[in-house]
DNA sequence: CACAGACTTGTTAAATTTTTCATAAATTTT
DNA sequence: AAAATTTATGAAAAATTTAACAAGTCTGTG
C-alpha cells in the first residue's frame, strides 16, 4: 500500500494503538513510536508525509523534537502535527512557532483527527508549486555547456541536446520516440542503445539522481 | 483594498469591545452582535468571511448557531471560530463537529488571537481553489504519474494506462472485452486472468475503496 | 595517415513488468 | 444446498526493458 505515510509518536500506548487503527483504517501507511529520540531515529531512515507529535512526552518533548526536525532542510517536506493536552495558548502558539502545520487538542475525535490529516495533506500539495526550487542547474546554448552549482561542464553534442531536452521540461516525462525525434530528427534510424548509452553517459557527468527513467516509457529530468 | 470582514458575537460587551478593538487595529472590518439570534440575523444580510463565536450565551449556545449556519451551504465560505471558556476539552471537540474551524480558549490574547486569525483566513484561501476537485484523484500523463492527497504515486505501464481507463468515467462499468481492447489492444491476446491480477495491484496501492468488481461485467472506479 | 573524441551497435546482465497458473474465496445459478 | 461460475490471491515463470560493458564506426584534426 502506497498511500501516504504517517509516524505517531506518543509515549501513551493506548493512544498510539488507537490512532494507529484508525489511520491504518482509512488507508494511510502507519507507523507509532513511543518517544522523542525514536522519532528522531525513525525519519533518519524513513520520510513519512505527516508526523503526529504528542507534546507532553518524558525527556524529549514535543516542540523540542519538532523543533529538531525543522532544523534540517532534509525534513522541510514532513508535516507536523501536535497533540496537545494543553489549552493554554502559550503552548499552541509555541508549537505553531516551532514549525508545526497545525495541532489537535486531545481528547482526540477520530473524525476530528482524520478530516485534519486529510486537510494538512491536501494543503501541502498545494504549498509545494510555490516553492519553486532551484535545481543549481542551467543549460547554457550561447556557450554550449552546462552549469552546476557554478561548475562549468563541457558535453558532447548529442548529449547536451539530449540533457537540454530533458530540462527543458522538468518532471515531464519524455518518451522514447519523442527524444529520437527531437533530437536526432525524424529521418535518421537509430537504434534503442542509442539512447541508453547518452543517458548514462549523462549520468556519469552529472550524477544519478538527476533523470529517473520511466521503465516502458521513457526518461524525465528531476527538478 | 477588500480587507477581511469579521462578526463577534459574546454577550459580554467588556469582550466585544476588547476583541473589536483589537482586531480593527489591527485593520479588519468588524462587527459585534450580542446574542447567537442577532447572528443569525446579521448573516443573512451580510456575509462575513469569519465569525468568532462565543460558545457559551443564553438562550442559543454558540454550538447551535453554528450548526444553524453550516446546515445552510451559502453560508460553506464563513469560517466559524469558537471562543471557549479553559479546559473544556469537550466542547471545543463538539464545536469541531458542529463544524468550527478552529476554536480559541479564553482567555484571549490578542497576540493569539490575532494569529490564528491570520491563520484561518490564510488556509481558507488556499482551500478554495481545491474545492472544485472531488476525489482528490488525478491522473496526471505528463509526469506518468497519479496524485492522490499530495502524495504521487508511480504505476507501471499497464497499471497506469488500466487505471487511467477507469478514472476517466467514474462509476461506468468497463466490461472485460473493452479493457482488453482498450488497454492491450485487438492484436495482443492475454488471459482473462491478467485483468484482475493488474486490478489487484493497483488496489494494493491505491486501496481497496476506489474500485469495485462487478461480476459478471468488469471494474468501475467510484468516485 | 594516425589519432582522438564522438557516436553507434551488439551482447550480456540486471531489474522490472507482465503474464500465467494453481488454488482459495466469493457469488450466482441451478 | 450443491454446482457452476467468476474473481481474488500468492507464487513463480516469462517477457520486456534498461543498464553496463566492450568494441566498432565515423569524423575531423594535426
Amino acid at each position: 500500500m502506497n498511500q501516504a505515510h504517517i509516524l505517531i509518536v506518543d509515549d501513551e500506548e493506548d493512544i498510539r494503538v488507537l490512532l494507529q487503527y484508525n489511520i491504518q483504517k482509512e488507508g494511510f501507511r502507519v507507523d507509532a513510536v513511543e518517544n522523542g529520540q525514536a522519532c528522531l531515529d525513525f525519519i533518519r531512515k524513513e520520510k513519512p508525509q505527516l508526523i503526529l507529535l504528542d507534546v507532553m512526552m518524558p525527556q524529549l518533548d514535543g516542540i523540542e523534537v519538532c523543533e529538531r526536525i525543522k532544523a534540517d532542510p532534509i525534513n522541510n517536506d514532513i508535516l507536523i502535527c501536535f497533540l496537545t493536552a494543553r489549552n493554554e495558548d502559550y503552548s499552541q502558539i509555541a508549537g505553531l512557532d516551532a514549525g508545526a502545520d497545525d495541532y489537535i487538542a486531545k481528547p482526540i475525535k477520530t473524525k476530528v483527527l482524520l478530516s485534519r490529516i486529510h486537510a494538512m495533506l491536501r494543503r501541502r500539495k498545494q504549498q509545494k508549486p510555490q516553492e519553486e526550487k532551484k535545481p543549481g542547474f542551467h543549460i547554457n546554448r550561447e556557450k554550449y555547456l552546462l552549469e552546476k552549482d557554478g561548475v562549468e561542464l563541457h558535453l558532447p553534442r548529442k548529449e547536451f541536446e539530449l540533457l537540454a531536452l530533458l530540462v527543458s521540461r522538468p518532471n515531464f516525462v519524455f518518451k522514447r520516440e519523442q527524444i529520437l525525434e527531437k533530437v536526432w530528427g525524424t529521418d535518421i534510424i537509430v537504434g534503442d542503445r542509442t539512447i541508453d548509452v547518452h543517458i548514462r553517459k549523462i549520468r556519469e557527468k552529472i550524477g544519478d539522481q538527476y533523470i529517473s527513467t520511466i521503465k516502458g516509457i521513457g526518461y524525465k529530468f528531476n527538478d
